[in-house]
RNA sequence: GGCCGAGUGGCAGAGUGGUUAUGCAGAGGACUGCAAAUCCUUGUACAUCGGUUCGAUUCCGGUCUCGGCCUCCA
């Protein structure tokens, strides 16, 4: 089976055929620097993290760059709220979302360009867009000329003239056009500045992706990803200026957008307040468990998170692992159902069912090498998916907010074992029920009492 | 208003023109001094109204509901 994509170009599932098979190159939008990421924002981390350790798997060298944006009006903004230096923001807010993408076990991109080291790049591109009549300045800006492009719109459907129809924003006067969005605009001394044909300025939104895919993977690669709301204006502006500027090559072939993250029901946002950074729900439950649940609804499809689905994502888990324990390390293939699941455009719930079917085919065989195998099997598997790469012990002894100490168990252990052995089980089970309602899970076996924080 | 997506059993969530998704939770049983884990059994879902069809949750059309986007960002 080969891989397929669903390719929002077209809008269906294609099969992948990469420019160059020995060598597939993949783009995705990174952070904008201004503040800390949210749950949305780790869902398109996560999913395209999934495609990297799979197009991996399949293909012999992967290319995968990561943009970090640290120009932008809302890290001006920010930084003036509160009252720090852009470059201390910026360098914070960057420092945080890598150790945030760390706990939940994405992978470092291959390439993590900074917008702000790419300037003289964007500079260039919006020379040869005004050279090539794409694009034209006006009082100190640089505007993209829509109607210079005939192909404007393919990515997201919309007609050029529908777009003004709707639009709730007032037109600014140096447009020619109301639909032409901005490439340069003007700095003033208290904002981030720099020397270009057109004066002090700054770089406008899309420029930076246009100007930072085209330098590490040249003017057409093979995969574009991002959330589902970038694919207008963001996405649709970076293949118009990037293929104007290009003598209309293909940005890129694939275009793969995820699904929006919602709270119980509604969209997540400041305004409503039902806004979880991820480094929040860190403090709460394992990053694993907050992957798990990202993964568990298909990528394009919307994402509740509601109440218990970490409840339920953490029994799983727990069940995992638990298959897992024992294991002792050999190579063994990756189980093919989950392969093929994965190369179905990403259907990472089917891939799951299959983790599923191990674990429950682990505990039925009877043949510990056959299950000492199916364990590897569950774990590289898993591993594809960025899952059950801890230790099983080291799973079950991480609990969050534990209330009581390890040493302090042993204790009460022992003298359970005394209880026990003494035939006082009213004793020994007032033991357990104490470790219970403290969060621990005594595990009797012919070897003795294992414990483990529920 | 325009474009797009979605409505599946208590919950989460795949998929399919006719045959079990899977999981979580629940119930019953086995095992266990008691538990945990595990195993067995159990629950006959696909918004609604029409149409096509021998047969539709699955295709087509209407309706309702929900969500996203509709530019330089709240």
């Amino acid at each position: 089976m080969t891989l397929r994509i669903y390719n929002t170009l077209t809008r269906q599932k294609e099969a992948f055929k990469p420019i160059d098979s020995k060598h597939v190159k993949m783009y995705v939008c990174g952070p904008t620097v201004y503040d800390s990421a949210h749950l949305g924002n780790a869902r398109p981390v996560v999913v395209f993290d999934v495609l990297y350790r799979l197009l991996t798997h399949l293909y012999p060298k992967v290319t995968y760059a990561r943009n970090i944006t640290d120009v932008d009006d809302k890290i001006i903004k920010a930084a003036k709220k509160n009252n720090e230096s852009i470059d201390t923001l910026t360098k914070r807010t960057t420092d945080k979302y890598h150790q945030d993408m760390a706990a939940l076990n994405a992978l470092s991109p291959d390439i993590e360009p900074r917008a702000t080291q790419h300037i003289q790049q964007m500079i260039d591109i919006i020379k040869i867009l005004i050279d090539k009549g794409h694009a034209y300045a006006a009082e100190g800006h640089v505007l993209f000329s829509v109607k210079t492009d005939p192909n404007y719109g393919t990515l997201s459907g919309f007609d050029k003239d529908q777009i003004i129809s709707g639009a709730r924003v007032e037109v600014a006067p140096y447009k020619n056009d109301p639909e032409d969005f901005i490439l340069w605009k003007p700095s003033t001394d208290a904002m981030p500045g720099w020397e270009s044909p057109w004066g002090v300025g700054r770089p406008g939104w899309h420029i930076e992706c246009s100007a930072m895919a085209k330098a590490y993977l040249g003017e057409t690669f093979d995969i574009h990803g991002g959330g589902i709301d970038l694919v207008f204006p963001h996405h649709e502006n970076e293949i118009a200026q990037s293929s104007c500027c290009n003598d209309g090559k293909k940005l890129a072939n694939y275009w793969m957008h995820n699904g929006h993250l919602g709270v119980n029901g509604e969209k997540m946002s400041k305004s409503l307040g039902n806004f979880f950074t991820v480094s929040e729900k860190l403090s709460e439950i394992p990053g694993e468990v907050i992957r798990y649940v990202l993964l568990a609804t298909h990528y394009r499809q919307p994402l509740d998170w509601t109440g218990d689905v970490a409840g339920q994502a953490k029994n799983i888990l727990d069940k995992f692992y638990n298959a897992l324990d024992g294991n002792e390390r050999q190579v063994v293939d990756i189980n093919s159902g989950l392969l093929e699941s994965l190369q179905d455009d990403l259907n990472i719930p089917l891939a799951l069912s299959h983790l599923h079917e191990l674990v429950s085919e682990i505990h039925k065989t009877g043949d510990a090498d056959q299950k000492n195998k199916l364990q590897n099997e569950l774990r590289v598997s898993a591993n594809l998916l960025g899952l059950l790469y801890q230790d099983p012990h080291q799973w079950f002894k991480s609990a969050q907010g534990q209330a009581i100490e390890a040493g302090e168990i042993e204790t009460l252990i022992q003298q359970r074992r005394q209880a026990r052995a003494d035939k006082d089980f009213a004793l020994a089970d007032k033991i357990r029920d104490e470790l219970t309602a403290k969060g621990v899970v005594l595990l009797d076996s012919s070897d003795g009492t294992a414990w483990r924080y529920k």
